[in-house]
DNA sequence: GAGATGATTAGCT
DNA sequence: GCTAATCATCTCC
């Protein structure tokens, strides 16, 4: 079943992004069904978090996605070559985003491979959220879909990972950000080989 | 209209 | 471990 877009309206983004773990998320691109369910993520947190796009109520062509109502997905090009995949959530006017940092594949893995350009199954098939995207076969001709459509959409399946199975760590990749830089707003199932880093 | 920069990754040492 | 690759977007002139 896929997820409501009233479970995407939650104001608490850093306790979303800690409850997305575990539920599986699935593209369907050319009529084939790839996916797996998520085991890392990171929270921005709207206009006061300084590793934001958003920060200061900044609102540009390219963040005023995050601007709308939960329940689409923000995908951006970083470093000039990596396509990410970001989650909106809350509601009209937070800008509040949850990037996928990593997925435990299950569903259309030889297809995932092809993406990749890879010939045998290896945790870093969706290690890295540039990685995710590819495997998904997201870009950014999908920017702003929602997450209702048949294209892409989230699904709960019962699985849950207890407080002991789950860690918060800083984000990566946010030095620029200063004291926000240190937050814990990064989750991650602890051991699972496809989480980035340190997976202990 | 031009210049700086980054929510990364692969590949080499 | 470290560094290069590489370009859309933002900011300022």
């Amino acid at each position: 079943m896929k997820l409501p877009t009233s479970y995407y309206q939650q104001d608490d983004v850093v306790a979303l992004s800690r409850d997305l773990l575990g539920k599986y998320i699935f593209t369907s691109i050319d009529d084939i069904v790839t996916g797996g369910y998520i085991v890392e993520t990171e929270a921005y947190n709207g206009i006061v978090d300084k590793a934001s796009h958003a920060y200061g109520n900044r609102k540009t062509n390219r963040t005023s996605v995050m601007f709308q109502q939960g329940g689409i997905i923000y995908v951006y090009l970083c470093y000039g070559i990596h396509e990410m995949l970001n989650i909106v959530t809350s509601s009209e006017g937070q800008p509040h985003a949850i990037l996928i940092r990593a997925v435990h594949p299950t569903d259309g893995i030889p297809v995932m491979l092809d993406r990749r350009r890879m010939a045998a199954l290896k945790p870093n098939l969706t290690r890295g959220p540039g990685s995710v995207a590819k495997a998904l076969g997201i870009s950014r001709a999908i920017n702003t879909l929602s997450l209702q459509s048949d294209v892409i959409w989230l699904e709960d399946r019962w699985l849950y990972f207890g407080d002991e199975s789950i860690a918060s760590a800083p984000r990566i990749g946010v030095d620029y950000a200063d004291e926000d830089a240190s937050l814990p707003y990064r989750f991650y199932v602890k051991g699972d080989p496809y989480v980035s880093k340190p997976n202990k």
